[in-house]
DNA sequence: TGCGGTTCTAGTGTATGCAAGAAGTGCGAA
DNA sequence: TTCGCACTTCTTGCATACACTAGAACCGCA
């Protein structure tokens, strides 16, 4: 945290640093976002704050109410479960066009990435196991071959990642989930897109199981 | 242009503005977008002009090169390709569930809007057709019944009516529009969602032959 | 004590000034 | 003539100052 990338603009700089708060849930939603007191704690002015505000706004990150100031994103759980929904329904497409278009070298990757993360759930790291599946489902989005949607997928996957956090926590998550991807593997290697496809929604909703179980307890 | 929505924040009116802009075509891709004389134009100082340029650049519209200045996103043929192959399956994606979904009012409303379109068809008037066009997509979308997905569903096809302004121009190509619209509500009213995203793949990947055209002598 | 109106204030929206960086320009040398 | 380099200028990035508004706090009155 001493010095990082000084090459970067500050306003940058404090956009990624408050949608990494927000992301990992340091600011919780509905926390205001004084400009000044933000600018303070980065040893910045209002305007760099005030221009990544502005970004975080049009990402979805923070609400703006004009004159009274941002908040960061409270979203209801019916707001939720449509995010939810939608990134299913986009990682199903993803996996589709995949299985149609990725190379041998990119199938093995992602065969590789599933073979390592036996040891991971039988080790129990769940820390590891998180970033596999990160890489995971990043090397699926590359295998559309497709640039516009593989950004657009990884957006809204970051975009989720406040409420995917606490998902793997849930008991013998990982252990489901890796057969999960056993089975959707099978399907891309067999050349099924579509059971792909539908391996990867089953997938999605079996994750979301674990988050309303989180939410539960919320408006 | 005399006097609009005095009550929207100076920032804001100059991002619909400019917005606006881009998406017409008036300033075109790589036209550079230089804070003074945008400020001057609107008869503000540059700093809503910086917050509204901004805005776009995280919403796509622009492309920030750090003090470089913005400059409307030049796409490239390829991303123009890819972002096309992407709304194709959104599409696909939103009928689906619409079908799955819709309540017999909302079914009864996109019938109604398709035999609307005959007469545009045979009148020859491209412009209503355009906007009936505009409301069947926007009808599908809400027929999602997911609010979320409804809202990127538009914005990726505000985002891509830049590129899709002269699609209908093509020879005849409202009356193959209208027939496939037929097709793909015919799928709809039967109830099979699987073959209703077909038709949508198909109808889009139609539509989009015109824009190759289109965009063929570009780089 | 409760309510309507008024004042105050904290915090946003905008303008302006200054400094640093990047592109263009002109001169000199090979 | 062409290449390299310093210089100039133009534009952006950030800081600061001022203006304005939404709420809060306050006060007087019933």
């Amino acid at each position: 945290m001493s010095e990082e990338a000084p090459n970067l603009l500050l306003s940058e700089r404090i956009r990624i640093a408050l949608a990494d708060e927000i992301t990992t849930g340091q600011l919780a939603p509905g926390s205001a976002l004084d400009e000044q007191q933000i600018g303070d704690r980065f040893g910045a002015s209002r305007t760099p704050v005030r221009e990544a505000i502005r970004q975080l706004s049009a990402v979805g990150l923070v609400e703006m109410r004009p004159r009274r100031g941002a908040v960061v994103s409270g979203v209801s759980t019916q707001r939720i479960i449509d995010m939810f929904e939608m990134s299913a329904e986009i990682e199903a497409m993803c996996v589709r066009l995949a299985t149609y278009r990725m190379n041998p070298v990119e199938r093995s990757r992602l065969a590789q990435l599933h073979e390592d993360s036996e040891a991971m759930v039988a080790a129990g790291d769940i820390d590891a196991y998180d970033r596999m599946n990160w890489d995971f489902h990043q090397t699926i989005y590359e295998g559309t071959h497709n640039a516009f949607i593989a950004e657009q997928a990884l957006a809204l996957r970051d975009r989720m990642a406040a409420f995917r956090r606490t998902q793997l926590r849930g008991g013998g998550r990982p252990a489901k989930s890796r057969a999960e991807h056993g089975e959707l593997l099978a399907a891309i290697m067999r050349g099924d897109g579509e059971e792909a496809a539908r391996c990867m929604r089953s997938h999605m909703f079996h994750a979301s199981l674990a988050l309303e179980r989180f939410t539960a307890g919320r408006s």
